[in-house]
DNA sequence: TCTGGGGTCCTAGGACCC
DNA sequence: TCTGGGGTCCTAGGACCC
């Protein structure tokens, strides 16, 4: 039987704030969304002032100026790259046999089997985990141990708000005694923080005299079924200390989606400026798929305003990755939902049915605009151009190149102060310490 | 008097996660 | 006045096929 360990990575983006900020490191730290409008993080000071999660600026805007809690807008350069750093270093431990990636700042890992190690051998293992994440990217991480994934979550939890580093719900080879000791756990879990119950689930639980995970691991079964759906039944028998779930492999994990989607600073009507936004936004995902090498089949637009909501999707003749072609499509769609007179507070990208760019399958028709037919050649050709971009960017620096699309030159100066009013507002960014060799620190 | 069975694909909506 | 962004999965219903 096989043992999980769920490491998550204490206070995330606030931690990284801190690593190149050590000063930050007794003050409150909160992290801000797109435009500085939400608290997204929170160091476990700002916890403590009572700021929560996901909670607009301006209504706690007292709290922060009262405690001068320090302001970082989201800086997810620097997030992702150490996010990848933690998981390099997880993986390069001896006695982990494998990990799943499942968020910029957890990750489920596999401890062997209970046959060969006590569960004292894999607290060992999982503090030297802890230690070695620490020491080598400077990030704090919590460790939940036990056989299903959604038990090792229940231990997270509990080794984090009670700043054990460490905890265990795999107790003993004895199953009955270990079970003992995780029913007196889950009797006082609240049912609605269990990973997979939400707000809605835990509203209709909770209703039903279910407040509890112990109270949720005892329910009856066929109910369960019908309201939580096959979701409940999972968790019912992961709660019960019966694994259901497995460590997803390395294709399990191959991305579905890619999307990019912004508000805007400001409210936006001009359709030049649409067309330079989403150009934007469809050159970073395009980039994004192509770090993945995947190409896409399908891509979807939207716009919003407060009064409505328009999206369109279209098929592609032939899955690509090119970020001037998928600029030119994303536009195409743009002239067709576009309606003056709405002021638009938001729009995106959507690629969806994603190909491996290595295994492409290339048209046996004749392109419908060009009336040729694709050849290996043309294709090359874009990819190459894309690559190069992304090459140059990645060696000298952010935006050192860009497609033309992408830059905003119509609008006059005269409307407005900047002339990219769709941008956001990013009023308290922290450098790209580890992504722009521009904002390397310097050591005085 | 009698009206099947087995599919696929697509979309929208709803729930969840970090 | 001011409320993010990027994902996944499940289900139901409709249209359509033979």
């Amino acid at each position: 039987m096989k043992i999980f360990a769920l490491l998550d990575c204490n206070n995330f983006y606030a931690s990284c704030e801190r690593v190149f900020e050590p000063r930050l490191l007794s003050r409150p730290v909160v992290v801000l969304s797109n435009n500085d409008g939400c608290i997204i993080a929170r160091s476990n000071e700002a916890k403590a002032l009572g700021i929560k999660m996901g909670e607009p600026v301006f209504m706690c805007q007292h709290i922060l100026d009262k405690h001068q809690v320090v302001k970082r807008s989201a800086n997810f350069a620097l997030y992702g790259d150490l996010s990848d750093r933690v998981m390099t270093v997880i993986s390069e431990i001896l006695g982990v046999p494998a990990v799943e990636v499942y968020s910029i700042d957890e990750a489920f890992l596999e401890l062997g089997d209970s046959r060969f190690s006590s569960p004292a051998e894999l607290n060992y293992l999982a503090r030297d985990i802890q230690f070695q994440v620490e020491r080598q990217v400077g990030i704090p991480v919590s460790i939940g141990i036990a056989r299903t994934k959604v038990l090792a979550k229940v231990a997270n939890k509990i080794a984090k708000t009670n700043r054990l580093g460490v905890f265990s719900l795999y107790s003993s080879q004895d199953l009955i005694e270990e079970n003992l000791r995780i029913d007196s756990v889950l009797a006082s879990f609240s049912v609605g923080d269990i990973w997979g119950v939400g707000y809605r689930y835990a509203k209709t639980l909770m209703a039903n005299g279910i407040h509890t995970a112990l109270d949720l691991k005892r329910a009856n079964h066929a109910w369960i079924r019908e309201k939580l759906k096959i979701h409940g039944a999972r968790l019912q028998s992961e709660l019960a200390n019966m694994p259901c779930l497995e460590l997803a492999s390395p294709e399990d994990k191959l991305r579905k989606s890619i999307s990019c989607s912004r508000s805007f600073g400001d409210r936006v009507s001009e359709l030049s400026t649409l067309e330079t936004a989403l150009a934007n936004f469809t050159a970073s995902a395009a980039s994004k798929l192509r770090s993945q090498k995947l190409s896409t089949s399908e891509l979807r637009i939207f716009l919003s305003s407060m009064e409505r909501y328009d999206t369109l999707s279209t098929r592609l003749f032939q899955a690509s990755s090119s970020s001037s072609e998928l600029i030119g499509v994303a536009h195409d769609l743009l002239y067709k939902i576009y309606q003056a007179n709405y002021r638009y507070k938001k729009a995106g990208v959507i690629f969806s049915d994603l190909v491996l760019a290595d295994s492409l399958q290339l048209s046996f028709l004749k392109s419908p605009e060009t009336a040729v037919l694709p050849e290996i050649h043309t294709l090359k050709k874009q990819q190459t151009i894309s690559d190069l971009v992304d090459r140059l960017n990645s060696k000298i620096g952010v935006n050192t190149i860009s497609w033309a699309a992408t830059l905003d030159t119509k609008s006059s100066s005269a409307d407005s102060p900047s002339s990219e009013r769709w941008r956001a507002s990013k009023n308290h960014c922290s450098p790209a310490y580890t992504t722009d060799w521009r904002s390397l620190p310097n050591i005085s």
